[in-house]
DNA sequence: TGTTTTAATGTACACGTGTACATTACGATT
DNA sequence: AATCGTAATGTACACGTGTACATTAAAACA
């Protein structure tokens, strides 16, 4: 009755092994390096360890390992006001996607995974001899990137938007992702398209996707219209189109994000344009809201969950003792 | 150079000591029982730990406490294509706000977070002697409950839509929530409303929501329509409806969710009718995804992170000893 | 002053594990 | 037959902590 789960023991390694009349150090080499151990007397432990409900306890292990075993997702929270998907925070669709794609990685491994928010370096500093390894959510300031690296916990940057080519890291490729708009548009016959985005010179992202959806378009002139991200912006930039929409001297539509296209479907829709019928209409993010639409949206995938699962792969590898990692770009698909 | 970090040993509590000039127990005292310790040693211990960069090693910790030291929010996984809502899934909406709710109330314990999905009794079992204490999330099977029970290990189960009377849990209240959707008609000047939901018979939180709804009309007739529960069920229903919207023989539309709800609003729009403007809509769960959408929804937040938040607090109750916990209701608001 | 009580601190050990090192068994080589 | 090499297994210990128990210091009391 000493311990905090109200007396059940556990069942350690010695109970095995005397079980399956072999020495504890046997039992743990079935767990940890199982080619050791003959097949016989692996069966035996194993059985045994069965019989007995035994399983290596973690936190011993971890004790034992010299280190946490604990691997932090960690994500870093920013004032929502900076935002203008303030109510409607992009991580919060890829959240559980990212958290599962994360975990999966993890599960099998001796690592247990930790949630963490770092609001302050302090957050940061707290985690030291708490955490082996962070894998870094929704970085995007090369001022959060540094502050990581201060730390001396071995990190690894994703990041579904921005890049950190200075880091190991884990990013999107977003000029790929613009290409894949135009794409999107020239397979249903656009010849003549606009491009609403916002900050094209400031935001690197918008920049690249833009970039990437001109590149795929050739020499064909692209209606490019700059204006803020939101569902209203959008709508307002499909409204100041609609009379070259009408005159055809307009015959597709994409925009920077899916909130931006779900703005100006609405507007085409209200001015009698059938979305994707009578013009398309591709969007970024594939956002699952979308299926709640009353029409239907194109949209290029980001793939958070591949981003960050190859970010998890990365920071197990470095803990293996792998030195010499290089960054990753995920290219998104439609 | 013996760990898995790379050599950077740990700061451990007898260099604190050391530099304090105090003993270890000393600075233990101070991080698990600061009022036995003298506040001038305790300072020293802290001034003395700061300047090391210490904090208590958790694994040696939860091993020591002869726990594992770690709770886990286990999340029960189902084969998505049983759920209506397979690319729009429920949980997912929910998710962050959950696991962040989780998060702010287990990290200032000496408890370390950890997810989980199970998807099988075995996942369930090779928790054991891993975890202290389970977190459930989205459980809505008595099956799946029995199957908690048996692990033997202590348990929370957390639900936003289903009840658990005879588990210890914390879940929501559906009938206060059908009220309120009435409040928010009846304050809109409604008088014959229309009910759109799915299964009233076989689902108990739709036939509470649907009872709570028709309880707060009082006397007054509610128009049911029993479909299925999707956006284009929604449309639908709305469709069905409007001859005696335009009749005025119904003033006032809610929906057994959001999802349902939105379908509604864009038949209604179609058809000219300007939803809240010409006659109020509400749905259920405030799903952020309501933002995006080209009109506004009345809704009822069932409060999820306020749900799971509490069956925290109990699972942090229960591992401190008290075998005497209720389950807790969480009242929806508008 | 001498004795008792109480608060503060120190000493010593166990928690369950991974692994270095020692030991054993056994076939291969001389 | 004697020697060696290798694979399999056992023995023994340290990882950093929380706390029972012992010890000391100081206060309270007679």
């Amino acid at each position: 009755m000493k311990n905090s789960r109200g007396g059940t023991r556990l069942t350690t390694r010695d109970s095995v092994a005397a079980r399956a009349g072999v020495s504890s150090a046997t039992v743990s080499r079935v767990y940890n390096n199982p080619s050791s151990v003959s097949s016989e007397k692996r069966r035996a432990v194993l059985e045994a360890a069965e019989a007995l409900g035994y399983y290596p306890n973690k936190a011993a292990s971890a004790l034992r390992r010299d280190g946490s075993g604990i691997i932090t997702l960690a994500e870093f929270k920013k004032d929502d006001r900076d935002y203008y998907w303030a109510d409607l925070s992009l991580f919060k669709w890829f959240f559980a996607d990212v958290v599962h794609a994360v975990r999966d990685v993890v599960e099998p491994t001796m690592f247990q995974l930790n949630l963490a928010v770092i609001k302050s370096p302090s957050d940061l500093e707290s985690l030291k001899g708490r955490t082996d390894g962070l894998i870094c959510f929704d970085v995007d300031r090369e001022s959060e990137a540094e502050m990581i690296s201060r730390s001396s916990i071995p990190y690894v940057i994703g990041h579904h938007t921005a890049a950190f080519a200075s880091h190991l890291s884990c990013s999107t490729d977003n000029f790929h992702g613009g290409g894949l708009q135009a794409q999107l548009l020239i397979e249903r016959g656009s010849r003549r398209p606009a491009y609403i985005s916002a900050h094209i010179d400031d935001v690197a992202p918008n920049r690249e996707r833009y970039l990437g959806f001109r590149a795929a378009f050739g020499k064909t002139d692209v209606r490019l219209i700059e204006t803020s991200v939101s569902s209203e912006a959008g709508r307002i930039a499909a409204e100041s189109l609609m009379p070259d929409i009408k005159a055809g001297r307009i015959d597709g539509i994409a925009a920077v994000n899916d909130i931006t296209a779900a703005g100006a479907a609405a507007a085409l829709e209200a001015a009698g344009v059938r979305v994707q019928k009578d013009i398309p209409l591709a969007g970024y993010d594939a956002m699952p809201f979308a299926a709640a639409l009353p029409f239907k949206l194109l949209s290029v995938d980001l793939r958070p969950a591949a981003i960050y699962r190859e970010a998890a792969l990365s920071m197990l590898e470095y803990l293996s003792g792998n030195r010499s990692l290089k960054s990753k770009i995920i290219k998104p698909v439609v």
